[in-house]
This record gives C-alpha cells, sequence and structure tokens, in this order.
DNA sequence: TCAATAACGGAACGTATTGTATCGTAATGG
DNA sequence: CCATTACGATACAATACGTTCCGTTATTGA
C-alpha cells in the first residue's frame, strides 16, 4: 500500500503501465533493485518449498533463507502465492521426442520426464501444491497450465503415431495419455515413492501391449 | 452429505467401556465422557479436512465446528495429527466384487472405487495428506497402509485372473494395478479434476487390450 | 440424598507468526 | 551533491495457535 503512495507522489513522468517496474525504465532515479537479490529470493523459495511444502513455506523463512530483508521481497511480490508461482515457474520444462516410432517416443520422453521430475524439485514440490489445490482456486488456475504442458507432449506423441497408423483412430488419445503417465502419478502421489526410470520400460509396453494375452 | 450417515451410528454400550479407558479409570466416578462429544469432534474433523484441508486445519476450528470447549479435544488426543488420523480413519473402505471375470471385476470394483472416493471425503481429503506427505514422516507412515488397502483389491483381482489363465504369467500384477488406476490419479492430482464413473469403462477397455492396433 | 469426582463449554492465558511500517545505510541519476 | 529509491534490519499491531483455568453439569458411591 505504502509502495502505492510513494509511486502516486511521484507521478510526473510518463509511466504509461501499472505493471510493476522491476527497476529503473522511464521515471528510474534512485537506487535500482538488485537482481542478485531477486534470484536470491526465488532461490530459496524454491529450496523451502522443497523441504517445507508450500503451506508450511513462510516470507519470513524465505527472506532468511535468501538474506534478505522481508521489505525487499514484499517490494516485489504482492504475498507468497504469486512468489512462489514465480518460483515454481522457473523449473526447466522438459525436451520432446520424436524418433518416428511410438514406443521409443514414449520411453524416451518419459524417461526425460522422470529425470526431469527427479532431478528438478518438481517431483518434491508438485504434490505439495496438487494438494493445497482444492481448497485454493487461485493456485488451482495457477497450476492448470503447467500440468497441461507436461501432458500434451504425449498428446502430440499419440497424434503422431495415429498419423503413421500405429494406432487405431478409435483410441481416445487423451486417456491413452494418461495411461502412460498414470503409474508414475500412483507412485508419487498414492505410494509416496520416487518414480524411478526403470519403471518407463514395463510401463509403455504394457500400456501398449495391453494386460490381457494376445491372441 | 455423508456425515448424515456417519452421525446416524450409534454405540449406546460406551457407557461403560473400559477398553476405551476414556473414563475415569480405576475408580469409575465423575463424569463420564461424552460419546456424543466425541463422534461430534470426528465429524467436524471429517468436514474441516474437506473444507480446508490438512495443514489449515486447526483445532481451533475443529472445537468451534463441533460445538465444542478446546479442552475438549485435548483430552482426547494429544495435538491435531492424532485427532486427523482418526477421523480419517473413519472412513469406508470398499467392496471387492469377484465375478469369474476380470473386465468386469475391474469395471465394478472401480466404479465402487470412484464412487466412494466421491460420496466419501476420501477424494478431496487425500490430496491434501499426500501433499503432506514429503514433509511429515509421521502423517506419511499412517497414509501407507491406507494407500495399500486401496490398491490390494486390485492385485488380488488380477491375482484371481492370472489363475484362471486370463492373463499370462509374465504379467508385473503390481504394474498392472497401477495401469489400471493410474488416470484416475492422473485426474485426481495433475488434473485437479473429478475422476466420473464414466470413465472407468474405457480406461479397463484400453488397459486391457492395449493402445497399439490388435493385429 | 448428598458429597466427591471428573468432563463439560467457554474464556483467558502467553507465545509465535503474520503482513506492514520505519529505521539508517547504500547506490544511482540529474 | 542532492534527490530518490532499494537495501537489510527491526519494530509493530493483529491474528491465531496450543494450553490452562474457570464455574457448571453429570454421574457414582456412601
Amino acid at each position: 500500500m505504502a509502495q502505492a503512495e510513494r509511486a502516486e507522489r511521484t507521478e510526473k513522468s510518463a509511466r504509461g503501465t501499472k505493471r510493476d517496474r522491476s527497476n529503473g525504465a522511464a521515471g528510474s532515479t534512485g537506487r535500482p533493485r538488485s537482481e542478485e537479490a531477486h534470484q536470491a529470493i526465488l532461490d530459496a523459495t524454491l529450496d523451502l518449498l522443497v523441504e517445507v511444502g508450500f503451506s508450511a513455506l513462510t516470507v519470513e523463512g524465505v527472506a532468511q533463507r535468501a538474506g534478505v530483508g522481508k521489505a525487499t521481497i514484499y517490494r516485489r511480490w504482492p504475498s507468497k502465492l504469486p512468489l512462489v508461482v514465480e518460483a515454481f515457474g522457473q523449473l526447466p520444462g522438459f525436451d520432446e521426442v520424436d524418433s518416428g516410432s511410438l514406443e521409443t517416443d514414449l520411453k524416451e520422453t518419459l524417461k526425460t520426464y522422470l529425470a526431469n521430475f527427479n532431478a528438478s524439485s518438481l517431483g518434491a514440490v508438485f504434490p505439495s501444491l496438487a494438494g493445497e489445490r482444492a481448497h485454493n482456486p487461485e493456485l488451482s488456475k495457477l497450476l492448470e497450465p503447467v500440468a497441461k504442458g507436461r501432458r500434451e507432449p504425449f498428446v502430440r506423441i499419440f497424434e503422431r503415431a495415429r498419423e503413421r497408423g500405429e494406432i487405431s483412430e478409435e483410441v481416445d488419445i487423451g486417456l491413452a495419455a494418461d495411461l502412460v503417465v498414470g503409474p508414475i502419478s500412483v507412485m508419487l502421489f498414492f505410494r509416496g515413492g520416487t518414480p524411478s526410470p526403470k519403471m518407463v520400460g514395463p510401463i509403455v509396453d504394457l500400456a501398449l501391449g495391453g494386460i490381457l494375452t494376445r491372441r
């Protein structure tokens, strides 16, 4: 609030946007914001997200971990949620594979998927955020595109396979994608374990071939 | 809500039970603990678990919701965790089906599974608890048998199918169980939606038959 | 019937943590 | 070198936690 007041008092130059300019720009006098502190805050947020989860994460804790005053955080993010969102958004996506074979595409992409999940903090952070989702619509909305982005590569893999005639036209591609990722989700959320890349081969084989004995 | 059903339970004989040792131990003098308050507390705990999740649940909120003093709660449970555990443990299990056919068994059990998940508070509560799991070992231990109990019926269904020769000996039964439940887990955690019984048919068909076109 | 006992709901306790405001200092631009 | 803004640190009011103390109520044994 004080931030708005102060900004209003100095409104003489053409500050076209209301968007918080992180630094200088138009009427940029005074000390610029430390990009170093900015990154330290985001890093600390991610670390704490991994360690204690979303609900137990406090802005004070982030400030302490980042070696930064609380005001420095509140000057940039209005509350804990946008901060977490931005930190979470820093996590890398994962590459897609197009080898011309459905089986290879799936296995390679899934391996990347898992490596990503385990190496990055995603595997530790996502359950915490997902758990909060039901009780926090705002967070839910922010999480939606992330989850969607994780699913899309698999959907595209199946689309290509269908174009090549590898799978029937009748196969529900969205369901197929969920089927392949499913066991990983089960492992992560229901069983509380860490999904291993070793799971990938058997999963894809079983999902593609089916559980029933081939006649 | 399912609260009505829960409230329906009666245990008139609770007065003199010594097993509970809830009342005055040796010299059973003094006012007995109200079994009614006990149940009201558990019900309120479950309700709040659904509404606000595990981390945002407070004993004060439970007391208020149950129309009970906080002391009444702390007299029975030392902290929030055991209270949540007992409340969570009240949720019903689900029935198993043995029709002699793998497909029927799976579809029927899955439907019961989903109906249970949606009707009871499980679908709303489980993600919240699962999210907390990584940062709360004590809670994780509690959750383990519950998750296991949910998986076992499916494992048994596949075991019976294998004995009947419906599926090959080489099929990893645990993986098959995860494959069938997987899309539901994905829907629940990744996509944040409510799994519908309509999903059951396509899921089972695709998982049994496989994604690849049958030759 | 009545004292003894213990649980009851409600309220007050001290502590911890939240988001915000204020301090003196540091850095940049005119 | 002066105005301006961000910096880290700290102080602040408000809230909410778990705990404990109330006067009251229900039950038992003498």
